[in-house]
RNA sequence: GCGGGCGUGGCGGAAUGGUAGACGCCGGGGACUUAAAAUCCCCUGAUCCUCGGAUCGUGCGGGUUCGAGUCCCGCCGCCCGCACCA
């Protein structure tokens, strides 16, 4: 029927165009279907797309498309995280408008997105920077407010001296920001904060449930919320004051030897007022470094105060130091050291000789045991008083009990969790909606008013936020009271933007960002997939928006994803010149088993595999390796070898086979012969395992052996001769090709001549009753190992097989006339026959 | 330090406790062709070998089992996340 190659550079747009116009991929509210919503995460508009993202939509096409052919009413739809610094920074460099900028990258990588094939709901599509969009946002972000779930206060923050920014602690890597590297500052400003820490306990509880997370994202999360409890109580202070302290194990409280403060804690700052030494040290804290490093070799350093503080129990006077190892932001920033049972106490106590008691031990015989380093392990209490003997469990209950009835202290719940700063000194942001009046104080913009629409004409050039330097926008007059107001200059962390846009992909009317009755039918999503770098942050603030907007009435529905997939990295050869430069693959050759450099023929070092990235130049751009393969083969290629969920080596090699198998199936298509007659039933059987086993495949998102599968029944149906079941298996590999690669498959679909779009057709029916072999392979071992293979009718008795077994001349010279002492019998799988 | 994951041919990787290495890539041999491309066929874990097979083999050492890549214990190595969180 063909004997010609297939062509995608004319195929691949035909059927795109094909798709757009049938509309095939508009998903449809109302429809009775059992709806199905697959999301990936919406890419940054960056400039062009990236190969990660390509492996990213792949998966999440295949999911689509295959949902849709089991009969799913899929949404399946495609946006942009359009606001953040890059933008700007665009601004700044180039002197180009940040919306000019974004919505022409936009542009460009919807038209690439477009040459994958992807089956997305574009009637959908959105970029958080519409105004639109983002004044629905600020609609939620003011109904948030009313409900007392954002605030604002002075508080100090992260500054990044080079973006002039504040960061959120999540945005602070090592001491330094997460963008520009800058080492980062502390600064006291007005700040907007959203009360994640009201839902702590929600979203810890929250996580037990999420079945179809990956456990290592649950995890990461959940040591992210921090939840510890404890006992918080006050030490009184030979200095008058009282001292309050968090401690996670007040059973060890008759172990405590000091006290130590952190250096900006308070009563720190009241011995600095007196004392010049003090103050310096306190100084030599706050610049110490914060890297991990740094951390691992810190020694711990300690002022004595001299101040004393009295033990609860014994009454004994404990002396206080500022230390460098306790933290202001956890806890009450103060803490009862207890050097027998923590070893930053235990280091501390040891350098500046004070006691070292044991409070804990394996057991009571070894109360008086010497300690070379902390215990933390479990054990029975010793050298404790009343509490003496009780386990470790029994004596904290016992200590806060006493603690509460004698009214000096509580037990306590403490998370690590902060409230998220949401404001940001920047332009290319979300508007906070609200307006400071010097008689009213903050009010919200009426939802009338909204959006609050940024002002187009801008200064980039002078760093700093543009809203503040802008010469009117900012006047506005108080919505109250009508006189001279100023307009909040803030916008909204970016990642808002991305807490909520799969809400409004699933409901997007005019006059709200969303109605509840129609998330109700798409909600949650079913599938979610992108990469493990937004474990935390991206995951942990859409799971709290969706409760907080759930909690305020607007849905009834708690968490977002129902699954997570995070996938795994494209990966790629470095190479290098002799004289360290990174080397493009477009700039070398292959010279035998080695590789030169194409302009010198200098010797070029191949490095390791490592994450494409420019700075490297192991960048593939998919743009070239559409034009050279096709998009069938790109996607392919993405869904072969590497189980989805680890790192992808791309390959040249890789690519060739992929395209060279596109060609293969598409011969294989040709030889679809209509007139064909006949049954083979190995083919047929192989057909229809191919079919239960590909489905289960796919929805375990296993693509890389549903590829291996299509594989195999490809050969088969290649070495059979023709028959109405080559013809079955022909049919069935289309199909279950398409989801993978949907343009051939149309095209093979249109030259078989059946009538509409491969896109819309059913997933094949599975016979049940040929997914069962009537014959077996049988493994004939003696003493576990492998001696022979027979073959049997299917359930055959294990006293049949036994004997088929023991006739086997391979198995008796084995044997060699040793007696039999046992014979396990498997049906349909094995003998093993222990002589 | 705490938490998690992983270790299988030259490479990516398959394998409900039951024939280890499916499938792909690389490599080798052959067919077709004037030639090349394309395509097709065969081989491809190691060692020994009388060419029928034998022995070994899933990081290392133990264990459970008729049988272990898979389960258990102890090591080694690599990767990731968090980290002076009281």
């Amino acid at each position: 029927m063909n004997d010609t190659r297939f062509d995608p550079s004319t195929a691949d747009g035909r059927w795109q165009r094909a798709w757009d116009e049938a509309r095939c991929f508009e998903a449809d509210s109302n429809s009775a279907k059992p709806k199905s919503y697959v999301l990936e995460m919406f890419p940054y508009p960056s400039g062009r797309i990236h190969i990660g993202h390509v492996r990213n939509y792949t998966m999440g096409d295949v999911l689509a498309r295959y949902r849709r052919m089991r009969g799913d009413e899929v949404l399946h739809p495609m946006g942009w995280d359009a606001f953040g610094m890059p933008a700007e920074n665009a601004a700044m460099e180039k002197g180009v408008h940040p919306a000019g900028w974004t919505y022409q990258n936009i542009e460009t990588m919807k038209g690439q997105l477009k040459q994958l094939g992807f089956a997305l709901d574009w009637s959908r599509e959105f970029a958080t920077c519409d105004p639109e969009y983002y004044g629905h946002e600020q609609g939620l972000f003011i109904d948030l407010y009313e409900a007392g779930l954002v605030y604002r206060r002075s508080s100090a923050v992260n500054w990044d001296p080079v973006d002039m920014t504040v960061l959120a602690n999540e945005q602070v890597v090592d001491g330094c920001g997460w963008r520009s590297g800058a080492k980062v500052e502390k600064r006291q400003l007005d700040q907007w904060f959203l009360k994640i820490t009201d839902f702590a306990e929600d979203l810890l509880d929250g996580l037990g449930e999420l079945d179809n997370w990956p456990q290592k994202v649950r995890l990461m999360q959940e040591n992210w919320i921090g939840k510890s409890t404890g006992l918080e109580f006050s030490f009184d202070l030979s200095s008058g004051d009282t001292l309050p302290v968090y401690s996670t194990r007040p059973d060890t409280i008759f172990g405590a030897s000091f006290v130590a403060v952190a250096a900006d804690h308070p009563v720190a700052a009241g011995v600095a007022e007196s004392s010049a030494e003090a103050q310096a040290f306190i100084e030599q804290c706050r610049a110490g470094g914060t890297t991990a490093a740094e951390l691992e070799t810190a020694e711990k350093l300690g002022f004595d105060t001299a101040i004393t503080a009295k033990h609860p129990f014994t009454g004994a006077n404990l002396p206080v130091f500022i230390a460098n190892f306790v933290l202001m932001e956890y806890g009450t920033g103060a803490v009862m050291a207890v050097p027998g049972h923590d070893q930053r106490d235990f280091d501390f106590a040891t350098k500046y000789g004070l006691p070292i008691p044991r409070v804990v031990a394996p057991s009571a015989d070894e109360a008086d045991a010497p300690l070379t380093e902390a215990y933390s392990g479990d054990g029975v209490i010793v050298n404790s008083d009343f509490i003496t003997g009780m386990g470790v469990d029994e004596a904290k209950a016992a200590i806060i009990a006493k603690a509460e009835t004698g009214g000096w202290g509580e037990g306590k719940t403490v998370w690590r969790l902060r409230d998220w700063g949401v404001s940001r000194q920047r332009y290319w942001g979300t508007p906070i909606p609200f307006i400071h009046c010097e008689a009213c104080g903050v009010v919200p913009v009426p939802k009338a008013d909204l959006p609050v629409k940024l002002p187009e004409d801008v200064d980039f050039q002078t760093p700093g936020n543009p809203l503040e330097r802008h010469p009117t926008w900012k006047n506005v007059s108080c919505p109250k009271c009508g006189k001279d107001a100023r307009r909040e200059t803030d916008t909204l962390d970016t990642f808002i933007n991305s807490s909520w846009y799969f809400l409004r992909f699933a409901s997007q009317p005019d006059d709200k960002a969303f109605d509840a009755q129609e998330i109700a039918k798409w909600m949650p999503v079913q599938q979610y997939i992108g990469g493990i770098e937004h474990a935390i942050l991206h995951l942990l603030y859409a799971r709290f928006w969706t409760r907080a907007l759930a909690h305020i009435g607007k849905m009834d529905v708690k968490e977002p994803f129902a699954s997570l997939f995070t996938q795994g990295m494209v990966t790629h050869e470095t190479y290098k010149a002799g004289d360290g430069s990174w080397l493009s693959p477009g700039e070398i050759k292959r010279d035998g088993d080695d590789w030169v450099h194409i302009e010198s023929g200098e010797p070029v070092s191949v490095g390791r595999i490592e994450k494409m990235s420019k700075s490297k130049k192991n960048v593939v751009d998919p743009t070239d390796i559409i034009r050279d393969y096709g998009a069938d083969a790109v996607r392919w290629f993405m869904l072969s070898d590497s189980p989805p969920e680890r790192d992808l080596p791309w390959s040249e090699a890789g690519i060739e086979g992929c395209g060279r198998f596109v060609q293969r199936l598409w011969r294989l298509f040709g030889q679809f012969d209509a007139s064909a007659q006949g049954e083979d039933k190995g083919l047929a059987r192989k057909t229809h395992q191919a079919i239960a086993a590909i489905a289960q495949d796919i929805e375990a998102l296993a693509f890389n052996k549903a590829v291996a599968r299509l594989y195999e029944l490809t050969s088969a149906a290649e070495k059979a001769e023709p028959s109405a079941s080559r013809n079955e298996a022909i049919r069935a590999l289309l199909l279950m090709s398409s989801p993978m690669m949907p343009h051939l498959a149309e095209e093979g679909w249109a030259a078989m001549g059946e009538e509409g779009l491969a896109a819309n057709a059913p997933w094949p029916q599975v016979d049940e009753a040929l997914l069962v072999e009537d014959e077996v392979t049988i493994a004939v071992q003696v003493k576990g190992k492998l001696r022979d293979t027979l073959t049997a009718p299917k359930g055959a008795s294990k006293e049949s097989l036994e004997a088929l077994a023991l006739a086997s001349e391979k198995v008796q010279r084995s044997i060699d006339g040793a007696p039999i002492r046992k014979v396990i019998v498997v049906p349909d799988r094995l003998v093993n026959i222990v002589a």
